[in-house]
RNA sequence: GCGGGUGUAGCUCAGUGGUAGAGCACUGCCUUGCCAAGGCAGAUGUCGAGGGUUCGAAUCCCUUCACCCGCUCCA
């Protein structure tokens, strides 16, 4: 119980930091706030931008076999009708009277309509009632005496033109992933790809959800980062293994708790209608187990809708291969999709929490302190320079000159003078931040400088020559 | 959307009808100079918002917005 307790707190702990420090802000704080935006102040959006490039980097960068695109957000309504999402997204709900539980109608137990049942009302009484013709019962309590259907279309709908008609209604995408499919040729031809190969895209997409809840956690205008990898049918379940193998260690490899993350796949009824296979990676939220990224075998699912929809061949064409079934060249086949399908905005939340500890009072910090242990690759600011006095005007030239130059090296840096030294480094160790370069009277001297490591407060001395390529060691090596 | 809870300074919170407060944080100066040191001075509030009751409302009533917990949905 008391665990539970700490845990909450973990996360209103959390959430207060965001805001002190300049994290995470909710929107349109002045005016009351709007539900479930939240703005990333100034180190947010570094932390933000961390993820994404470290996903991009990772993902694209670092590969031969995929590239990025960036498309639109607004996309032909056609693409929506082909992709199900239209109708996918307008799930009729229903609400029981008795136990005042909401549901979804296609997936309440069916009942013959007319079919006495026996069920608990809201005061426990056995009562008994006739199923309506609607076939169903309440998913919970088993009640027939529901609420009528209400649609709720999950896409946020608007107005390509100045007047707003049927017509002319175009959607804000609700995932990225459409936008691959469709230029799936266009980048395949002007790329001269060979199969296997992704696509991959990070951007916003956007959901009226029913419920937004935790934090940043789930929210109607959210941040992915998605990469729709395509192989040819026969290959997908090894494609599958690797690619679940590899989101699961890229949270590793920045630094999550592997203790923290586990993959789950999912259940035979949970799967969505066009995957094969479906595998979440969980991260231990301190509300549980909770999705950061699904990893899915969509088959050719996508394609095929698109072919159809569109009228245009999708098809790979393989000019030196002989197609299995007539024997005669070329070989045309719709490849299959394993997607692997990340929020960016859920894994900030996870960095962040991951990353949070406080520390008791000990010798040599009598009031303990608060400590973001971000992995420096994702931290906002890689090193702050001190002078350890701000009076001598040699001291605070020569911690400058030293950010300057680490700024020319493409490292974010920080420079603080006010306040003691100890202080600082709090601020810094609040922030994240997993150098702190400390100018003394010895650095004049002798062209030297104490580094300071966050996580252990450990203090050691080096040359300022190095500093900048000690940093950027520590940053992409560890 | 339903049920329960919360909303007072940047943060954490006290304040149950009678002059809006504390700690930390913040700003300036002095002292100190390697882990939130001390002193002096200072600034800071639509008491979430709107309406009502009252001589008088942070406090009572109504409406609304946002957040937290459960149900539900999803990356």
């Amino acid at each position: 119980m008391s665990q539970e307790v700490s845990v909450d707190d973990r996360m209103n702990k959390l959430v207060s930091l965001c805001k002190r420090r300049g994290f995470v802000f909710q929107s349109s704080e002045i005016y009351g706030g709007l539900k479930s935006c939240y703005d990333y102040g100034p180190l947010g959006v570094e932390l933000k931008r961390n993820v994404t490039d470290n996903w991009w980097r990772s993902m694209v960068h670092e590969r031969e076999d995929v590239v990025g695109l960036d498309a639109s957000i607004i996309m032909h309504p056609d693409v929506w009708k082909a992709s199900g999402h239209l109708d996918g997204f307008s799930d009729p709900l229903v609400e029981c009277m008795d136990c005042h539980v909401r549901f979804r109608a296609d997936k309440a137990p069916r009942m013959e309509p007319g079919t006495e049942v026996t069920f608990r009302d809201a005061k426990k009484k056995k009562v008994t009632a006739p199923v309506l013709d609607r076939g169903y019962v309440c998913s919970d309590c088993g009640s027939p005496r529901l609420s009528e259907e209400r649609a709720f279309n999950l896409m946020f709908s608007t107005h390509l033109g100045p007047v707003a008609s049927e017509e002319n209604t175009v959607y804000l995408r609700p995932e990225t992933a459409q936008a691959m499919f469709v230029n799936f040729l266009n980048v395949q031809q002007s790329y001269r790809l060979k199969i296997p190969f992704g696509i991959a895209q990070v951007g916003k997409s956007f959901r009226n959800e029913i419920t937004v809840r935790h934090f940043i956690f789930r929210s109607c205008e959210f941040e992915q980062m998605e990469m729709e990898f395509f192989v040819e049918p026969g290959s997908d379940d090894e494609w599958f293994e690797y690619w679940k193998k590899a989101r699961l260690q890229w949270y590793v490899d920045l630094g999550i708790d592997p203790s923290n993350l586990r993959l789950r796949p999912h259940e035979k009824d949970e799967l969505a209608h066009y995957a094969k296979g479906c595998s979440d990676v969980e991260y231990r939220f301190p509300w549980g187990w909770d999705e950061l990224e699904g990893i899915a075998n969509r088959t050719d699912y996508d394609l095929r809708k698109h072919q159809e929809a569109s009228g245009k061949k999708l098809e790979i064409i393989d000019p030196n291969r002989e197609d299995p079934n007539t024997g005669k060249r070329p070989f045309r086949y719709l490849p299959y999709v394993i997607e692997p399908a990340a929020g960016a905005t859920r894994a900030v939340l996870a960095f962040l929490l991951d990353a949070y500890d406080e520390e008791p009072p000990s010798e040599t910090r009598k009031d303990g302190r608060v400590v973001l242990r971000l992995h420096p690759r994702v931290a906002p600011i890689k090193a702050a320079v001190l002078p350890l006095i701000k009076k001598d005007e040699n001291l605070t030239a020569r911690a400058r000159a030293i950010v300057k130059e680490f700024w020319g090296h493409g490292i974010n840096s920080f420079y603080d003078e006010k306040d003691s030294i100890g202080r600082r480094y709090a601020r810094q160790d609040e922030a994240g931040t997993p150098f702190c370069l400390t100018v003394d009277g010895q650095t004049l001297e002798e062209e030297t400088v104490t580094i300071r490591y966050r996580d252990d407060m450990r203090q050691e001395r080096i040359e300022v020559s190095q500093a900048v390529d000690i940093v950027r060691k520590k940053v992409m090596e560890s």
